[in-house]
DNA sequence: CTAGGTGCAAATAATTTGCAGAGGC
DNA sequence: GCCTCTGCAAATTATTTGCACCTAG
C-alpha cells in the first residue's frame, strides 16, 4: 500500500550542502514506499532486498538526511530503538501503541493540544514538541479480529477536517436562519439573511470536497476518527444556536454571539490550520478561517453600527458582557 | 532534600524470591535518598561514593529489583537511556522536559487523562499506560532566573486534591444555601439546610487539614499546579448553582440538578482516588467520594419520595431529563 | 577538481549476561 | 545446603565514526 511513492519536489526538500546519489535515491524510495513505523533495521532489510551492497551505515545516515529533509520523522516507542515515520504530507500526531502485536496508530486531538499548551502556559513553559503515547492493547489484539491495513493519515486528517467544517457550516446555517427569524432590526435581519444563503452554498462546496475525497479511498469513510475535536465536533455554533433558543436574546445579543462562534471557529481554523505541513487538511482549514475571518469582521462592523444607533451619545467602545468572567482556580 | 528516606513497609514490597542484601539495601536507600529522575550511571555514580566496590551490573540489577518492588519507575525521555523516578507513594504524573538544563517537571492532568481515555475509547484500544511528555524550555532557562528546587508532588498532589475539594465543599454549600431559598416543598427545605450545614462542616476539617498539609512544607502553597482538572477547579457544583439561578427552577429540577453534582463528583473522587497508590490525595479523594456518596443517595430518595408525591399515580421510575442529549459525532 | 557520499570495520554507549565465588535463610 | 546476590569481564544491541575510496557537480 503505497502512502505517497513519490515526492513531486523531493529537490526542493534537499538540504542545502548535500549532492544527490543514487544509493540513497535508493533509500528514500525504499522507505516511502512503507507505511507506518519502520526501524533502521527494517528499512536496512528492505533496502538489502533491493541492492545488497548497500552498507547499514549508509542507510543510518540517509535517515538523518530525510530527518533534515523533513521526509522522515524519528519517533521513540520506548522500546530501545527508533522508529521513522512519514513526515512529507503526514500530520504531525499522537500515537496509539499496541504492546502485543507492536503496531501502532495515530491519532491527533485538538482538545489534548489545547490542554497541554495550558499547563506550559501555567508552569511558564516553552513548548516546543508534544509525546502522547498510549500503550495497551490493540482492537485486532483484543478481540481477534484481524487489523485493517492502516489507511494514510493525511486522508484522514482531510477527511476529519472537512467533516468538522461540514459540521460548523450545518450549525452556522442553522444559527444565522435562526437569527433572521429573531432580531427585528431590518438592516440586521438582511446581514444574517446573507450570512444564512452564504453557509448554504458553502456546505455546498464542502459536501463536493468531501465526496471527492471518499474517491481517493473507498476505505475513508468507515475508519475511526483520527482528529478529535469535543468542541467542533456538533459545528462550533451549535452553542450559538442553543442561546439563541433562550429568551431574552435582542439584536446586539444576537450579533455578540454570533461575533463569538465566528471568533471561535476562525480561531480554530487558522490555528490548526497554521500548523500542519503543506496538505489537503490544511488548505481545507486555512480556507475556512478565511471565510469565517470575514464573517467576523462583517458582524463586528454591523454591530458596532448598532450600538451607535441605539445609544448614539456614547462612541467609545464600550463593551458589553452577557455573562460575568469566571476565575480558573 | 529528602523526599521520602525510608520506606517503613519495605519487606512487604519485597518480590517474593528475592532475598535481603547489604549491597542493595545501600543502593536502594542511595537512590531514594534522591529526588528527581537519575539515570542508572548517576546512580552508578552515588552509590560509588558510599561504596566503591559496588558493580555497575549490581546497580542495573537492583533497579530492576526496584522497579519489580514498585519504588522504581522507568522513563524514557528519548535520550538513548532511561531515567529512574520514585514510584513508592509518588504518584503517576505526566513530565515536562527541559531540553536545555534537562531538568523535568511533574504534572497531573485529569483533564488530559479522560480525553485520552475518551480516544482510547473511539479506537477500541485498551489502554494500560499513557505517556505524556512537553518537551521545550523551562521558565529558570527561558528567563533567567534560578530554579526553584523540586517538592515532592506527593505533598502537591495532596496539596491540590485538598485545594479541589475544598473547593467543592464551597460551591455545594452555595449550593445548597441558596437551595434553600428555593425550594418550596417543607421537606425538601429541610434536606437542603442539612446539606448546607454538613457543608460548612466539612469545609471546616478540610481547611484545618490543608493547613496542617502547608506545615509540612512550608514552599507548598507558593508552587503552581500539579493536578490540573479544569472541571473541578471552581468547584464542581458552580455549574449547579448557575443553573439554580435562572428562573423557573422548581423543587423537583433543584433535586436533580444537586444529583447529578453529587454524582459528578463523586465520580471524580471515586475515580482519581481509586487511581492512585497509597497516598494523602488518594484518601482526600476517597473520603470525599464516600461522602458524596452518602449525598447523592440521600438525594435520590428525596428526590423519588418527592415525584411520588406530586404524581402518586405513577408509581414506576420515569426519569424526567432537563435536556435532550446531544449525540458526539 | 573538490566536497560530499559510501563501505567496511572499529568505536561508543547503555544495558545485559555467564560464570565463579560470597552470602542470606 | 540451596538458592540468590555480586563482581568482573565479555556479550549484546542500536547507533555512530574514522578512513580510504568513489562520485556528482
Amino acid at each position: 500500500m503505497a502512502s505517497s511513492a513519490a515526492i513531486p519536489d523531493l529537490d526542493r526538500l534537499r538540504p542545502p550542502g548535500t549532492k544527490r546519489s543514487s544509493k540513497r535515491d535508493l533509500i528514500v524510495n525504499v522507505f516511502l514506499k512503507q507505511e507506518g513505523h519502520l526501524s533502521a533495521d527494517d528499512l536496512v532489510v528492505l533496502t538489502k532486498r533491493e541492492d545488497h551492497r548497500i552498507s547499514r551505515a549508509t542507510v543510518y545516515r540517509s535517515l538523518q538526511w530525510m530527518e533534515e529533509a523533513g521526509i522522515a520523522r524519528k519517533v521513540d516507542f520506548g522500546d530501545g530503538r527508533f522508529r521513522f515515520e512519514h513526515s512529507y504530507r503526514h500530520p504531525r500526531h499522537f500515537h496509539l501503541i499496541c504492546k502485543t502485536c507492536n503496531r501502532s496508530y495515530e491519532f491527533l486531538s485538538s482538545d489534548i493540544e489545547v490542554l497541554v499548551e495550558e499547563v506550559a502556559v501555567a508552569r511558564a513553559f516553552t513548548a516546543r514538541q508534544t509525546v502522547v503515547q498510549i500503550y495497551g492493547s490493540c482492537d485486532a489484539c483484543t478481540s481477534g479480529t484481524a487489523a485493517e491495513d492502516p489507511v494514510n493519515s493525511e486522508l484522514l486528517f482531510a477527511r476529519d477536517a472537512l467533516r468538522i467544517a461540514i459540521a460548523t457550516e450545518r450549525s452556522g446555517m442553522e444559527f444565522y436562519g435562526r437569527g433572521v427569524k429573531l432580531v427585528t432590526d431590518p438592516r440586521a435581519r438582511e446581514i444574517f439573511r446573507k450570512l444564512a444563503t452564504e453557509e448554504v452554498q458553502h456546505l455546498k462546496t464542502l459536501e463536493k470536497r468531501y465526496q471527492e475525497l471518499l474517491k481517493q479511498d473507498a476505505r475513508l469513510e468507515s475508519r475511526p476518527t483520527f482528529l478529535f475535536f469535543k468542541g467542533a465536533a456538533n459545528g462550533l455554533f451549535s452553542a450559538g444556536t442553543e442561546q439563541l433558543r433562550r429568551n431574552g436574546v435582542d439584536d446586539l445579543e444576537a450579533y455578540r454571539i454570533g461575533i463569538r462562534c465566528e471568533r471561535g471557529s476562525h480561531r480554530f481554523f487558522k490555528r490548526y490550520g497554521e500548523k500542519f505541513e503543506d496538505s489537503e487538511g490544511k488548505r481545507i482549514f486555512l480556507e475556512f478561517a478565511g471565510e469565517e475571518r470575514e464573517h467576523l469582521e462583517l458582524l463586528i462592523r454591523e454591530y458596532r453600527l448598532l450600538v451607535k444607533k441605539h445609544r448614539p451619545q456614547k462612541a467609545g467602545k464600550s463593551r458589553a458582557r452577557s455573562k460575568p468572567r469566571r476565575h480558573s482556580a
